[in-house]
DNA sequence: TGCCAGGCCCTCTTTAGGGCCTT
């Protein structure tokens, strides 16, 4: 049984929006955490062969001048194929970064065996009193310090990892489990909303 | 030329629309 406490939990910077629409990686980041430790960091900036938009420029400090002498995409996703081998994967709107993670790796040839859960999904249920859940809003909201370097790719898979740790301690406690599979997690990114209690109580019991 | 995401989830819903999240 892989624990949920155990994977390797990544953010992408990117161009834009959707790499079916021709954006691309520029930034990878990821923490790897085993028994709720991390172990492991990974980071590279990724050179897109494009240039960005002066709004990716502002929001993510990321300039052209830094991608344009950046390692090339084959690279880096081959060394990160390498790093996420045998581990599950979180990220923070995973629908989002599966997006790019598959478009990246594809390129190279590439794929992965880890199954992906999303600490968002998940916050929305766990969390449903927070103001909302952005990862920023996340990380004050469970009293996390943080210096607000949001929006780069390994300080933002820190943050997601603290808050993905804050999230299993705290069901954890107020559900009397011990040691959260993975997969529960899966399935309580598609329990209701209305019933996660119940689904976390009868977890509990199981 | 012009357009430009997609999945989840709520509700004034299900023959739909719009807000939330990610860059």
């Amino acid at each position: 049984m892989s624990r949920a406490d155990t994977a390797v939990i990544l953010d992408f910077e990117t161009s834009g929006l959707s790499p079916d629409s021709g954006d691309r990686a520029i930034e990878i980041g990821a923490v790897k955490i085993v028994e709720g430790k991390v172990t492991e960091r990974f980071q590279s900036l990724i050179n897109p062969d494009m240039y960005i938009s002066s709004f990716i420029e502002d929001y993510t400090g990321i300039t052209n001048a830094e991608l344009k002498n950046a390692p090339t995409s084959e690279h880096v996703m081959s060394q990160f194929a390498n790093f996420i081998e045998g581990f599950n994967l979180i990220a923070h709107n995973a629908s989002f970064d599966k997006r790019f993670l598959d478009a990246e790796l594809a390129r190279i040839s590439r794929s992965y065996a880890g199954e992906f859960t999303c600490s968002l999904l998940a916050a929305r249920r766990i969390y449903q009193d927070a103001p909302n859940h952005r990862l920023g809003t996340l990380v004050d909201y469970i009293g996390l310090p943080s210096d607000g370097t949001f929006h780069r790719a390994l300080y933002d898979s820190e943050m997601t990892a603290k808050v993905w740790l804050a999230m299993l301690s705290d069901i954890q406690e107020q559900f009397a489990l011990e040691a959260i599979p993975f997969s529960l997690m899966k399935k309580l990114n598609k329990t209701a909303k209305k019933s996660v209690r119940d689904f976390l109580v009868k977890a509990g019991a199981a």
